[in-house]
DNA sequence: GAGCACTGC
């Protein structure tokens, strides 16, 4: 079929073209042309849900709520926009403000975690995706909204996944048509209109879901990308990537470059090896520069990528996935994609918990486009994509949805609580049976259900507090050992988005000698504890500088003690409102810490075998603790541990030592074991 | 002897 692509100025900001059919052997859409605005206007009027298909850049996510909002297609209620990032919503909420000519939190609002913008007035409401899955557990058909859009719909959160589900029901239950005798039905009066917003290739899934509903075509403003591939497959992909990194600065006029690798370990040797041969260039070629760029590096170097170079010099940014879609950088006019990631993947299993692994693999179709597209950003540019373009077209189209690779036991309980089973719910795609099964054992042991699968009142607790259910499991069990408050000090660092101890490669002499100081011989959940005693200390005697120079000096992460004491804040509310004393403290008893922790953590412990590995109380697999932690190379009878990594081995983190004795009190082991 | 990226009550 031929590529037939129509288009007209619409007149607006933007150009709108109606999918008529997707042939998805060519990958190629038939776009019949429809005249911008008015006419998305009228089919989000005509249908209940519509998929509306964009390119970056199209401003689709700020110029369609204004369009909807002008409309009066929203009358009864608010829009919401929900994005699975927090910075997206944030900012996009500023730009939409600054748009309608009005102050953030009046017409245009947001809400995220730790941060709501928002007021009677507002209209336009961003969300993350997880707060609009959180209101839906106090108004389970989200009565405050009119449209509901839901934005990046291709990334297929765990959330945005859930939230789909969602909306197809309550839709059902908000657009019932009037029943024949007359008898209006009372929700009737308040019908939901869902917009998926989505990137290019899956728009037809999400249409076959929402019965087939009218996929939309919102033209982008790119600058062109000219795409190379390589003529044959590459065996070792960074020595491609030097190759083709010295080939451009030779041959290609001035502009940046971006090399995405998979992670940390590549990023640091192809470095050095770029330098290295960098310094060996003839004088009368531009110097280079090299940056990395990786989540797990301190904010101040990865923002050593967004300076200009210096005259006559080009810069080169090594960068993880986290240049794909979270930062953009400006300048890159040269993209070289290694077709590399790394990917978390949940394994599910029956005996001794799941696990994770962390691997890397080859990308998806959207992502090498999203990658490709971030040398088109200020003006035309080029990607050299180290891989043939048969392996281009054999690439799946878009990667495996989370809700199919992580552990869905907090999901599970959350979905309880609303009286909802996850197997019954009409999801785009369903977990298997195993990775179910798993969460519902994981959710037993710690005494959240019971043997019918039955919330239990304590399941219900730890369902209200904002945390992973073994750490949920671990407050509750702090009031019976007296140890509230060290146990929050505990779980809210632990479940901080950033780590709390920085490792830099090249100082890790100094990082272990800063380390010592907070050591504690039990193990890593009371060296957390020493560590944030240490903190607080600082905090309450030193200015914001002399804490800020602490920090870096002992190579810990103040962002992290920040984010820690936001979450501390609202588990003590939770606390207070289920009856747990959030000040209660056990002072310097260590052992009360340990017993809480071992309540949470009962599936995550192994015993200490005689030739010296250590294997899961509770599943066959020999573990062996993570060389971060202060219990690797000490033999302790029994651990428990925080999680399992799979990368070269499998790897225990955030580990204690705790008395045997211990699981032979609980009832669940007894149980177990029988 | 080692760390893809996000997010939430």
């Amino acid at each position: 079929m031929p590529k037939r692509r129509v288009s007209r100025s619409s007149g607006g900001t933007f150009q709108l073209l109606k999918v008529h059919s997707v042939d998805r052997n060519a990958q190629l859409y038939r776009l019949i042309p429809c005249s911008g605005r008015d006419a998305l206007i009228e089919e989000i009027r005509a249908n209940d849900v519509t998929i509306l298909l964009g390119e970056t850049g199209s401003g689709k996510t700020t110029q369609v709520p204004q369009y909807i909002l002008e409309s009066g297609l929203a009358r009864n209620g608010m829009i919401a926009v929900t994005q699975p990032r927090k910075v997206a919503a944030t900012s996009l909420a500023h730009r939409v403000a600054a748009e309608q000519n009005g102050t953030i939190g009046d017409l245009v609002g947001y809400a995220v975690r730790f941060d709501e913008k928002s007021s009677p007035q507002t209209r336009i409401k961003y969300l993350t995706d997880g707060m609009i899955v959180r209101e839906l557990m106090s108004d389970s058909t989200l009565s405050n909204y009119s449209v509901i859009i839901v934005d990046e719909a291709h990334e297929r959160t765990l959330r945005t996944d859930l939230l789909i589900a969602n909306l197809k029901e309550i839709q059902k239950v908000r657009n019932q048509p009037q029943d024949a005798k007359g008898k209006g039905n009372a929700n009737s009066t308040n019908p939901l209109k869902i917009v998926v917003m989505s990137a290019t290739l899956d728009a037809e899934k999400f249409s076959k879901f929402y019965h087939n509903a009218k996929i939309l075509y919102v033209k982008g403003r790119q600058h062109p990308v000219k795409i190379y591939h390589s003529a044959e497959s590459q065996l070792d992909y960074a020595d491609a990537a030097l190759r083709t990194f010295f080939q451009i600065h030779t041959d290609r006029p001035p502009g940046d470059v971006l090399i995405f690798l998979p992670g940390q370990e590549d990023i640091e040797s192809l470095q050095k090896s770029i330098d290295l041969f960098a310094k060996q260039l003839p004088s009368d070629k531009p110097a280079v520069l090299t940056c990395s760029m990786f989540a797990a590096q301190e904010h101040s170097q990865n923002n050593k990528a967004f300076n200009p170079p210096p005259p006559n010099t080009r810069k080169c940014i090594l960068a993880t996935n986290i240049a794909e879609t979270s930062i953009t950088i400006p300048g890159i006019k040269y993209v070289i994609d290694t077709r590399k990631c790394k990917e978390k993947q949940y394994l599910a299993r029956l005996s001794g918990g799941g696990f994770d692994t962390l691997l890397t693999r080859d990308i998806t179709k959207s992502s090498a486009m999203q990658r490709s597209g971030r040398a088109g950003r200020e003006g035309s540019g080029v990607c050299f994509r180290l891989y043939t373009e048969d392996a281009f077209n054999n690439m799946a189209i878009s990667g495996e949805p989370e809700i199919l690779r992580c552990s869905l036991t907090s999901s599970i309980l959350n979905l309880k609580c609303l009286g909802q089973n996850l197997e019954e719910l009409d999801l785009m795609d369903k977990p298997d049976s195993d990775s179910i099964a798993s969460a519902l054992k994981t959710l037993w042991l710690l005494g959240a259900i019971d043997n019918n699968q039955k919330l239990t009142p304590s399941g219900r607790q730890m369902a209200l507090f904002p945390l992973e259910p073994q750490y949920a499991c671990a407050v509750v069990a702090s009031k019976e050992y007296a140890c509230t408050s060290e146990i929050l000090d505990s779980v809210s660092v632990l479940s901080s988005s950033s780590k709390l101890f920085l490792d830099i490669s090249e100082q890790r002499d100094a990082v272990a000698e800063a380390r010592r100081k907070f050591r504690h011989g039990s193990g890593d959940h009371h060296t957390v504890l020493n560590a944030v005693r240490a903190y607080r200390e600082i905090a309450a005697s030193e200015n914001k500088h002399a804490r800020r120079e602490w920090c870096r000096k002992h190579f810990l992460n103040e962002r992290t003690f920040l984010e820690a004491r936001d979450i501390r804040e609202q588990l003590v509310v939770t606390c207070r409102r289920v009856g747990i004393d959030p000040s209660v403290s056990a002072k310097d008893n260590e052992d009360p810490v340990i017993r809480s922790m071992g309540h949470g953590l009962a599936g995550n412990s192994a015993f200490l075998q005689p030739d010296g590995t250590y294997k899961q109380t509770m599943g066959q697999t020999i573990v062996k603790v993570h060389p971060g932690s202060t219990l690797c190379d000490k033999k302790v009878p029994a651990i428990i541990y925080d999680d399992l990594m799979y990368t070269n081995q499998i790897y225990a983190r955030g580990v204690s030592a705790i008395p045997k004795s211990f699981f032979m009190s609980l009832s669940v082991f007894k149980q177990r074991k029988a």
